[in-house]
DNA sequence: CTGCTTTTT
DNA sequence: ATTGTAAAAAGCAGA
């Protein structure tokens, strides 16, 4: 029986092409089908009724969701389309079932839509049935193929994964990492909306207040969300200068504002804090409690495995990446981010991860000896690049060498690093040049890789994750420019991606093995949240960290620093 | 619906 | 001739 409840499925559940010992048959598609009406299809017949709309874009574990709503645990999966699609060329824009079968077979897949008979109006348009009620004969044969088209392109995908020796990245981490995605999603995080509510109360009086006083300082009313309006209050009513343009006028972000505000003007400094007020209520406050499910009473992210091009996974529907810190507001936010009763949040944050891995890659002596020494990694880059003893180091000079270690990690040149520490061009041309005098082994790594990216067309992470980098090869300054910073970048990034899916694989199993009931809730790039018994504490804090600590052996150590609490703030630090 | 702008990680 | 990785999401403007 194969089976298919989504349109566009990266894989589809080919049931009987999965043979005892996991290993997929090849082979004809069943064909004598029961019908739907038979008693023993009856978990089906309520999973095809499942009134659970499909999300706009793709999930590699959709299904195995949807199929454990109604009973149904998968085992035994070796292969999955989309993520073979994934590690062959992360950056392509759809690793969808249909766009590979035509690219890859020149094969044209039936569309969902025209199985289901919808007509205009899109999804759930006019003409649109449930999918329970499609023939079963047309939804078997609709359905057999996708199951057929996973099996072919896995034949067309063998060699070049092979070829690319990708093999054990789609085996050991990606493929392994689905279930433990799955399961984090299904125990989902708990918010408390008492909080949010009246986080929200207050913002709206904040606001309310704050948008008057826009009123009144610019003498008029309008629409604050508006950029056109905006632009017109600001570089025209009030004759403010214009300091940077897009491609559609004026620029009214942060930076200009900022500076707008410096030389004393009123609006823009009102302008600033409405908009950090406007965007965490409407982004945060209020739309995180429609995404509590009913039945749970917690937020069910997507942890979505085939989206950013470097490796790292996305987060959607809401974005549980992305929730806010960096400001008083934002921490208020992220409090509302709670332990069940009798149970606290644990989190566990990489240190200095992406700065190790340059350290590891480079091999750059200074930058080793600083890691093995252990300590402020950016007070060590400071006292090394300005030549004094580390208790000579002000904070100035800490920031400084914090924000270069950044811009190379980035790949950033002396234009943006002169306005981020508010320095002249020429300086920060000399200070990058000071930077590299002391750390040369970075700068010949950054150069190799580049290098390397030129000639051999991509770069790869420590587990063999490539990135093709064809911007390097265009005529366009800018675009060589992009793809220079993308082939330096993204093996850190990449790298780094890596190294926590492993651990997370290694925790879930850990977890399992030792019968804990410790669950891994959300995993923001360098950081895992979990959701920890009081009673486990001790055990959850030493598993995790080790595991984590230990999903590679590199030149330099790596480091967990994990904390407790009872909210998402009070666990950090 | 798509593109632009902004914000957060 | 510009200059910071990777993302998701929200509000708005203009089709």
């Amino acid at each position: 029986m194969s089976l298919a409840v989504r349109p566009e499925r990266s894989w589809y559940l080919p049931f009987g092409h999965l043979a005892p010992d996991g290993e997929l048959a090849a082979g004809e598609p069943p064909r004598n089908l029961p019908p739907l009406s038979s008693p023993a299809l009856a978990p089906l017949r309520a999973l095809l009724a499942d009134p659970q709309v499909p999300k706009a874009g793709h999930n590699v574990n959709y299904d195995w969701l949807v199929l454990r709503r109604h009973g149904v645990e998968l085992a035994g999966v070796v292969y999955d389309s989309m993520l073979a699609s994934f590690v062959l060329d992360p950056a392509r824009r759809s690793h969808g079932l249909a766009e590979l079968a035509r690219e890859r077979l020149e094969i044209e897949m039936q569309t969902y839509a025209s199985v289901v008979g919808r007509g205009p109006g899109g999804r759930g348009g006019r003409g649109e049935q449930p999918f329970a009620e499609v023939p079963v004969a047309v939804a078997a044969r609709y359905c057999c193929a996708s199951s057929e088209v996973v099996l072919r392109l896995r034949d067309a995908f063998r060699p070049e994964l092979e070829d690319h020796q990708l093999f054990r990245l789609l085996d050991t981490i990606e493929v392994p990492l689905i279930p433990v995605l799955v399961d984090m999603e299904w125990h989902g995080v708990l918010v408390d909306r008492e909080v949010l509510g009246q986080i929200s109360r207050q913002f709206a009086r904040e606001l309310g207040e704050l948008e008057q006083a826009i009123y009144r300082a610019a003498g008029t009313d309008f629409n604050i969300n508006s950029t056109p309006q905006l632009r017109h209050i600001l570089f025209e009513k009030l004759q403010l200068p214009a300091l940077k343009k897009t491609k559609t006028g004026a620029s009214t972000d942060f930076e200009v504002l900022e500076q707008l505000a410096a030389l004393g003007h009123e609006v823009p400094r009102l302008l600033i804090e409405y908009r950090e007020l406007a965007k965490l209520k409407s982004t945060y406050v209020d739309a995180l409690p429609g995404y509590v499910n009913p039945a749970t009473g917690r937020i069910h992210t997507s942890f979505n495995q085939a989206g950013a091009a470097t490796g790292r996974l996305s987060s959607s529907e809401p974005n549980l990446q992305n929730i806010p810190v960096r400001t008083p507001r934002g921490e208020a936010i992220r409090r509302a981010f709670v332990a069940a009763p009798g149970w606290r949040l644990l989190t566990a944050d990489y240190s200095q991860i992406e700065l190790r891995l340059l350290a590891h890659l480079s091999g750059d002596p200074a930058f080793l000896h600083a890691f093995a020494e252990g300590g402020d990694i950016h007070r060590q880059t400071a006292a090394i690049i300005f030549g004094v003893s580390q208790d000579e180091v002000t904070p100035d000079m800490r920031a400084r060498a914090k924000t270069i270690n950044f811009a190379t990690i980035y790949g950033q040149g002396p234009f943006a690093l002169s306005r981020q520490l508010g320095i002249t061009q020429e300086e920060a041309t000399e200070f990058i040049k000071q930077y590299f005098t002391r750390f040369q082994g970075v700068r010949a790594w950054l150069d190799r890789t580049v290098a390397q990216a030129r000639d051999q067309g991509y770069v790869e992470t420590l587990f063999g994750r490539r990135r093709y980098v064809p911007q390097l090869k265009d005529k366009n300054f800018n675009i060589r420019a992009f793809g220079e910073r993308t082939a330096t970048n993204s093996p850190l990034q990449g790298s780094a991606a890596d190294l926590i899916k492993l651990a997370m694989i290694g925790i879930d199993r850990a977890l399992r093995e030792r019968g804990l009931a410790t669950r891994m809730l959300l995993q923001v790039h360098d950081e895992l949240v979990f959701e920890v018994p009081e009673s486990e504490q001790e055990d959850a804090t030493g598993l995790v960290k080790s595991h984590m600590e230990s999903a590679a052996t590199l030149r330099v150590p790596l480091v967990v620093s994990i904390g407790v609490g009872r909210n998402w703030v009070d666990a950090k630090g």
